[in-house]
RNA sequence: GGCAUUGUGGCCGAGUGGCUAGGCAGAGCUCUGCAAAAGCUUGUACAGCGGUUCGAAUCCGCUCGAUGCCUCCA
């Protein structure tokens, strides 16, 4: 498939801070890194928000016709808990408090991992490389920035040199730091440190004694550094310099801003054209932390097991709530806006579940090549999901009235129609449509279709007793039955 | 405290220097045996205070609030 012409994208770009249109390293081809989860606990909604947002990215880029390859990594070693100084490899604290050894906590939560997002209907990544599946990538790594002369080593560990990085480099050009502020800002509090400089950070920690996740090195037995996986892995799978790199924006600093340092120290040149951050999602007006009890975890949202919402709420639905925000916002989850978006999505896809049925007629009365190009536009625009419902919105109007016939398609349009929907409604925003998704749904229809057309007798011979309870009964059930012009349809909720 | 982002009608959320998305909720109407659904009509909101401008909610400054980062974090 051919990259669609007259596309021109345009991407807000966290480093210049400005939309800037998008031009590939490759043309028809997309490298793009996404900075994946720590699976040291449940995937909480907050990294979903971040990824689906990405998710969203990477489909729509395969659907423009790029061929894309998405590396999102697995961080499974090398986050540090406490302070540098006392460095206890993340992952290894929590499995001494669960008896479990590492990589079985490890196992456990990236299963869950890949459960949450497969309800939630992602698109797999190109290649989803393990920190600890690269730790000789990463021990080259430390060795080029050593011999680079921008890291040090002391007492088994190396640190890297932001001091004089900057000085023939920029480091905070990200976040928009300047090394000068940050010194002056560094909390004085902290212990007796190894490191030259507070600002410089650990390419490689020498592994204490009780450290069980350790690998040999020239530096001696330790761990990598915790931004070092996503430089190794990054470079290895996309090259020296590569298209997109995404992440939430608490990434932004300083995790990013030390990939930059890396990849510039070894490299001698950034390895990234375009730097995408997701915005956070709060819940109730506040950020989510499990410590105030201000948190949900997606299977709670699925199941409504919870104390925080009135009623369970699909994949989809929470999928659809969250494409109506654009990425780069802060998004605030309520039971009132779940709520909402559930009523929306039904509307929607009811549209979508009467499209076949329309009649079509030797004119339009709606524009909808125009429509179409309107879907891309807002796409195009820094991929605006919100906007692109807003046009979905406008061909569902459509839809109901040329089903009440108030409204009039022609064979062509409704050819771009249904395309039009199809491809934004399920391929780009990822969708499901639980009407069509129903298994054994076909008997229930072929069950429902007879009570219809009893109901339909009794109510022409003024029955109404009969009518109304085939239709209240239904009710009780989840079935819900629609009079139209055209006949009674019904919703099976 | 520093840096960054942000504050939109009852709720959620786009967007723009003047032509004011969308969804949900509310009101009225049409349709209907009744209801639901659907359709139509209806809301002049943009934290506060100043400034720039012919004109700002949109640009600038200050104040207040929120969120993120500065320490593991999407």
């Amino acid at each position: 498939m051919q990259v669609s012409e007259n596309q021109t994208l345009k991407i807000y770009n966290s480093l210049s801070g400005k939309k800037e249109i998008f031009k590939p390293i490759n043309e028809g081809h997309i490298g793009m890194y996404v900075c994946g989860p720590t699976v040291y606990s449940n995937v909480h909604l907050g990294n979903c928000r971040t990824f689906m947002s990405f998710d969203m990215i990477f489909r729509y880029f395969k659907h423009l016709g790029y061929k894309v390859r998405y590396v999102r990594n697995i961080t499974d070693a090398g986050h540090l808990v406490d302070d540098a100084d006392e460095g206890e490899d993340k992952i290894a604290k929590k499995a001494r408090l669960e008896q479990l050894e590492p990589m079985e906590v490890v196992q456990r939560y990236t299963i869950d991992f890949h459960n949450i997002l497969e309800k939630f209907n992602f698109l797999p990544p190109s290649i989803e490389p393990t920190a600890t599946g690269h730790i000789i990538e990463q021990i080259e790594i430390v060795k080029d920035i050593i011999k680079k002369g921008f890291a040090y080593e002391i007492n088994g560990s190396v640190y890297f040199d932001v001091n004089t990085f900057n000085e023939s480099h920029e480091y905070g050009k990200l976040s928009g730091r300047k090394l000068e502020d940050m010194i002056s800002n560094t909390r004085e509090l902290a212990a007796q440190s190894e490191k030259r400089n507070p600002q410089d950070f650990a390419l490689w920690k020498k592994a204490e004694a009780e450290h069980i996740m350790r690998w040999p090195s020239p530096w001696g037995d330790g761990f990598p550094g915790w931004h070092l996986e996503c430089t190794a892995m990054s470079t290895k799978y996309l090259g020296e310099t590569f298209d997109i790199h995404g992440g939430g924006m608490d990434l932004k600093f300083p995790h990013h801003e030390c990939e930059i340092a890396q990849a510039e120290a070894c490299n001698g040149h950034s390895p990234v054209n375009y730097w995408l951050h997701a915005n956070m999602l709060t819940l109730n007006g506040k950020k989510m932390a499990k410590s105030t009890g201000n948190s949900i975890l997606p299977n709670e949202i699925f199941t409504g097991e919870n104390t925080i919402l009135s009623k369970a709420f699909s994949p989809s639905v929470v999928r659809f709530f969250m494409m109506q925000a654009h990425y780069t916002s802060i998004l605030d989850i309520s039971n009132d806006a779940l709520l909402a978006s559930e009523k929306g999505y039904n509307k929607l896809m009811e549209a979508i579940d009467n499209l076949e049925k329309l009649p079509a007629k030797e004119t339009s009365s709606f524009n909808f090549k125009a429509w179409q190009q309107h879907c891309y536009d807002a796409m195009n625009d820094d991929f605006n999901s919100p906007i692109l419902i807003s046009k979905l919105f406008e061909a569902v109007k459509q839809i109901n009235l040329i089903k009440e016939e108030k409204e009039s398609i022609s064979k062509a349009d409704k050819d771009i129609l249904k395309t039009t929907l199809h491809s934004f409604v399920f391929d780009v925003l990822g969708l499901e449509n639980k009407n069509n998704s129903n298994d054994g749904s076909n008997k229930l229809e072929g069950v429902v279709e007879l009570l219809i057309e009893l109901r339909k007798e009794a109510r022409e011979n003024k029955d109404f007793a009969t009518s109304d309870k085939i239709r209240n009964q239904l009710a009780e059930m989840g079935i819900e039955l629609k009079d139209g012009k055209e006949g009674t349809t019904f919703n099976v909720s």
